[in-house]
DNA sequence: TTAAGATTCGAACGAACGTTCGCTAAGATC
DNA sequence: GATCTTAGCGAACGTTCGTTCGAATCTTAA
């Protein structure tokens, strides 16, 4: 799979409206897709600036560091893409991607909703502790891309909050219970998320382990109806109502 | 309270080891601390700075932007710190500090183990709703401060997350429960820290419902023995134990 | 009233920024 | 071997960056 389209190849820059420097001849339709040498430099180039991005924040890194990192000079990288801008863009879409790619894979080995929780928690903690840089750029650069591109990522990032959100509505569902599926999700996402703060992988248990301990503390979170915990003491009963006033999810 | 210490005021920049512009005259001891013109201002000033941290992010944010925002050029800034690096540093010492202030006060309503953890996380969110630009930056500029200044916050951070992990093996002990604490204390900082993502005030609960439902979400994922989650499917047995090797905490 | 500090500012500094230009090799195709 | 495209580079562009300087204005207390 080419990291960028193969029609506009060099030229996604078409998101904000600039002409493309170079125009390549469009691919016969049915041609085989294969990875050119291009698709595998651009890769590399991808691996080193996110590498940057994670330890510097996407501002805080400058194109001069990029380079280096990549053994490569200054301008010969904008070979590869048009704009800094460009870049994070291909980083984040490139993750999300892959990750979502995965998890629908996955998701074909089971119907049971809570395996399939499972299912998807594993898949999101094992892609990110074997990709932690990308993760990283991810989600640390959550807001940094505007107008077309960012518009772009946002919408795969609600597919993927949509793809959590059913698989937990299967299990309301299949279970009978009651819990606010927009707070699971996101109780979810923090939890999973957050780990890019403090996974030491000296220290704490690798991505299996870590998604059964999770999936152990989030699960029984969602399971256990409220009258099945002993000792639940509720304080101030009348505040505990939310007071959504529309669905309308915004993440 | 002032902002900065009365002794060094103007001069936290000895931190780095730079020299101070002016140097005050020590109050005397006993003296009473009032909020003097100057830290009225500055608080003025980490306002409007924590606001643009909050919307460009630090490296992205300019001192321009900043002084834009404040009403105030660019050179005045620098009356009231020596650099942006120490801004940013007044400005998350100041958030930790509150917020830890606030909980130990609270904390002194209760001694029952579980009613002290939903206070954390109420405190938490009420500080976090109320404030969303500071604890944004907080969060968000978590590694971004190094050496003296960094550690410094670094080490606040270790105070709350002690604080935290106390109570819940406090909890754990009370209640003779199983369940590895950092992991907890983590899970429910990354659910609890994640909202700045997400949280939409015309869309979510406020800060005591939505304490309420992150403490049930947590505290059931956290009470229940596995014994007694009816259903919970557990795959692949033999990897679940965590293979934490020390108990080092670096968070 | 006046002297001393506190506060504020315009203007400028050198450094670093993202990006572009013109040019060379290196491959590929005939 | 001629021709065309791809890949890569040194040098520079104009802009913006964080910070500083010296002077001007305001505040305060004697």
């Amino acid at each position: 799979m080419p990291l960028v389209d193969t029609e506009t190849r060099l030229t996604p820059a078409n998101l904000d409206g600039r002409k493309p420097r170079t125009v390549l001849p469009a691919r016969k339709a049915g041609e085989e897709i294969t990875d050119s040498r291009f698709d595998r430099r651009l890769s590399k180039v991808l691996d080193h600036a996110a590498q940057i991005f994670c330890e510097k924040g996407y501002e805080g890194a400058s194109m001069r560091d990029l380079s280096r990192a990549a053994g490569m000079s200054l301008a010969g990288l904008y070979h590869y893409f048009s704009s800094k801008e460009e870049l994070l863009y291909l980083i984040q879409k490139h993750t999300f991607q892959t990750i979502i790619d995965r998890l629908q894979q996955r998701l074909k080995a089971s119907a049971d909703p809570e395996e399939r929780i499972r299912i998807f928690i594993e898949n999101h903690l094992e892609y990110f502790l074997a990709n932690k840089e990308f993760m990283k750029v991810l989600t640390h650069e959550d807001d940094t891309l505007k107008n077309g591109r960012g518009a772009e990522i946002r919408a795969i990032k609600r597919e993927y909050y949509r793809i959590c959100l059913d698989l937990l509505e299967d299990l309301r569902r299949a279970k009978g219970l009651q819990f606010s599926g927009r707070l699971a999700v996101l109780g979810l996402f923090g939890m999973i998320n957050w780990i890019y703060t403090w996974h030491n992988p000296r220290v704490d248990a690798d991505a299996k382990a870590l998604a059964q301990e999770m999936g152990d503390l989030f699960l029984r979170g969602v399971l256990n109806p409220v009258s099945q915990s002993p000792g639940l003491a509720r304080r101030d009963e009348n505040s505990s109502k939310p007071k959504r006033k529309n669905g309308k999810a915004n993440a």
